[in-house]
DNA sequence: CCGGGGATTATCT
DNA sequence: GATAATCCCCGGC
């Protein structure tokens, strides 16, 4: 198992890197505890050009100057006044691209998950959705900015493989006001997987 | 299982 | 003052 390079976040191809992500596990160890998951929906968004995203047009601001950082650096936000919700930074800096982590299948510190949840027991709700995936491993807004090639927050792989016949791809959820970027097929899934926040309607 | 609506506040206009 | 890359609970089927 080992972090994912940082030659790996410099790809120029936000929605490839999406994809690639399924099935990698992102780790935390904040306070000595380690806590991780394997990621089992994301997101890209395409800075500059992408009307869903924080950063379209080049917006820049004290919230999302974190999008403009190097590859590989964490990018938090608040949304809807309370949920913490991670992404990873991608391309190369001042190219403000990045990967949603939209859920994450529980696979290590789960009491501490719980815990941080204040969850009565493991269910599949635990680390489904963008704010309950970011709320189980720690991660807050104050996390924004940090390098994912730390000891505190990174991906590793374990060589765990996601074939093409296990991904979904999708339209991306809650970004109906984005016009015609609310289509973009640029949501990736594991299908069959409990954890992921939903499917699509037949 | 599915859809509707309220919660709650940082951020931007 | 309005909006938001969400979640949970509730009711109906």
């Amino acid at each position: 198992m080992k972090k994912l390079s940082a030659q790996f976040y410099a790809g120029p191809d936000v929605v490839a890197l999406a994809r690639q992500l399924l099935g990698k596990l992102l780790v935390s160890r904040f306070e000595g505890v380690l806590t991780a998951g394997r990621i089992v929906e994301t997101e890209a968004y395409i800075g500059l050009t992408d009307r869903a995203s924080h950063s379209f047009g080049g917006k820049r601001t004290d919230r999302n100057e974190h999008m403009y950082a190097a590859p590989g650096t964490a990018y938090v936000y608040i949304c809807y006044g309370m949920h913490h919700l991670f992404n990873v930074v991608t391309n190369k800096k001042d190219i403000p691209d990045a990967v949603l982590i939209r859920a994450l299948e529980p696979i290590e510190g789960i009491d501490m998950m719980l815990r941080r949840t204040g969850k009565p027991k493991p269910d599949k709700t635990l680390t489904r959705g963008p704010g309950n995936a970011a709320k189980a491993l720690g991660i807050f807004k104050q996390h924004s900015g940090i390098s994912l090639r730390s000891s505190d927050l990174y991906i590793a792989d374990d060589g765990y493989i996601i074939t093409n016949d296990l991904t979904g791809v999708s339209k991306r959820i809650g970004v109906e006001s984005a016009g015609k970027a609310a289509l973009y097929p640029y949501r990736f899934y594991v299908k069959g997987n409990p954890f992921v926040s939903s499917y699509p309607k037949k």
